[in-house]
RNA sequence: GGGAGAAUUCCCGAGUGGCCAAAGGGGGCAGACUGUAAAUCUGUUGUCAGUGACUUCGGUGGUUCAAAUCCACCUUCUCCCA
């Protein structure tokens, strides 16, 4: 093999920590390896923090290696306190049923489940009907509480709080990955770098258990470069799912990343070429617009699929740019009789959601922050009428980059 | 089980009877500047009506002309002792 994947994921800045570099370099280097990476059904769709998961998955896949997806049906019952400063609020079974599902559906689309190609599991398969004391005698037996207090994912939480449920996680964790090993012979864990501790405690619970060396490996975090998740908006998460963040919005978002985070977000959630994206780590000012309008085109394309992400490029175009597409401008419709004589346009804004109430409605409009057609409105008792219409739309803009338009029906 | 303390607006965090819709910071939003970037500066940030009204300070009652502030009970959390 010539091409070994770790040299690619390495030089696109993936890993973060490995248990062994060489050794793990060279087993993907000679043979078909199982790894597994672990998703806890925590929301009810993947967020842009697993996508960055995935894609490893896909590059691994790619390469000629076998992904299992663990859901974690199990483990999100009790919740991993890694990187959190607070407890999860706790889930029922039924939710984390319906999560699970939702994310097999989504991750489908990232990752080839053909026969052969890649497994997915569900960790509640075996956690749910453990037996407390079996497992304690069998599992918990090989773990130190002195270790494990000092690992670096609990430091936080020793200050805050941890309760005994979550400190049970990494047990479970590890658990996962010794059983595996033993059902599918995966001796490699990926993950986030977050999850460094608990992938340690499987590998240490597999030679103990197994007498086996197992290997793991942590991928970077997206991060800012200021340190700062990436992925989370004013309204909080980008998802994946359409539903909760519409194509135009998660392209949008991408397109508006930091001049800084560009070329990282290139690499590590797209499919460009290296040589490609050397080409434009040199590029200056405003050129990196272009860069961003890849990345953003790129990475919509992944997860909602080619058509998708040319409407929301065609949109963004005909909005900030030339030509495009104003149909797949984000939407909303409204009655005709909604409008009657004329309505105020606070009242309008507010009874489309544009606005989430007339207080913020106002201030936007006495801070010059609303336009409608390009002109600015500059008073709150402005009347929109039928006439204003034409083609039966008005484009409303909120502050300099939020359109909508408005649909008479 | 015993003892001490805490719960405030999106978050952190002031406020200990009227001057509190509630300091300050963060975040958000908007304006200027720009490249749909960053940084910076300015404004703004409970709801509804425009010089006012209404709802808010863990929950439920109570004291008072008047409570986020006092009292009782409840809930949750933290800490100390076992």
């Amino acid at each position: 093999m010539s091409d070994n994947v770790f040299d690619m994921l390495k030089e696109r800045g993936f890993i973060a920590q490995t248990t062994h570099e060489e050794k793990i370099r060279e087993l993907l280097g000679s043979e078909k390896v199982s790894f597994y990476i672990g998703f806890d059904p925590t929301a009810d769709s993947l967020h842009v923090g697993h996508l960055l998961q995935l894609i490893v998955m896909s590059h691994m896949q790619k390469a000629g290696h076998r992904p299992i997806a663990l859901i974690g049906g199990g483990t999100a019952m009790v919740g991993d306190p890694s990187g959190r400063t607070d407890m999860r609020k706790m889930l029922t079974q039924e939710e984390i049923n319906h999560n699970g599902s939702r994310f097999r559906e989504q991750m489908k689309g990232l990752v080839d489940f053909g026969e052969g190609k890649a497994i997915m599991v569900n960790n509640g398969d075996w956690l749910l009907d453990l037996n407390y004391v079996s497992f304690l005698r069998d599992i918990g037996v090989h773990f130190s509480v002195n270790r494990m207090l000092s690992a670096e994912c609990f430091k936080s939480r020793l200050e805050k709080g941890l309760s005994f449920i979550e400190f049970n996680y990494m047990l479970m964790q590890s658990y996962d990955f010794l059983k595996l090993y033993q059902d599918l012979g995966c001796k490699l864990q990926l993950g986030g770098d977050d999850q460094w501790s608990n992938i340690l405690g499987g590998v240490d619970l597999i030679r103990r258990v197994e007498g086996v060396e197992a290997y793991g490996m942590t991928f970077q975090l997206l991060t800012t470069s200021e340190g700062k998740k990436m992925g989370k908006t004013q309204s909080g998460a980008v998802w994946l799912a359409p539903e909760k963040t519409s194509p135009y919005d998660f392209y949008q978002y991408w397109r508006n990343v930091d001049d800084a985070d560009v070329i990282k977000c290139l690499k590590l959630l797209t499919f460009v070429p290296m040589s490609e994206i050397e080409k434009m780590a040199q590029w200056k000012d405003a050129q990196i617009n272009e860069a961003k309008k890849i990345l953003a085109y790129e990475v919509t394309k992944i997860v909602h699929g080619e058509s998708e992400a040319q409407k929301a490029k065609e949109a963004a175009e005909a909005l900030f740019g030339k030509g495009g597409s104003k149909e797949n401008i984000p939407t909303v419709m409204i009655s005709r009789d909604l409008i009657g004589q004329g309505i105020r346009i606070i009242d309008l804004l507010a009874s489309t959601g544009l606005v989430p109430s007339k207080g913020e409605g106002r201030r936007l409009i006495q801070q010059g922050g609303l336009s409608i057609n390009d002109n600015r409105v500059d008073s709150v008792d402005l009347i929109i009428t039928e006439s204003d219409f034409s083609d039966n739309e008005i484009m409303v803009r909120k502050g300099k980059k939020s359109f909508h338009r408005v649909v008479l029906e």
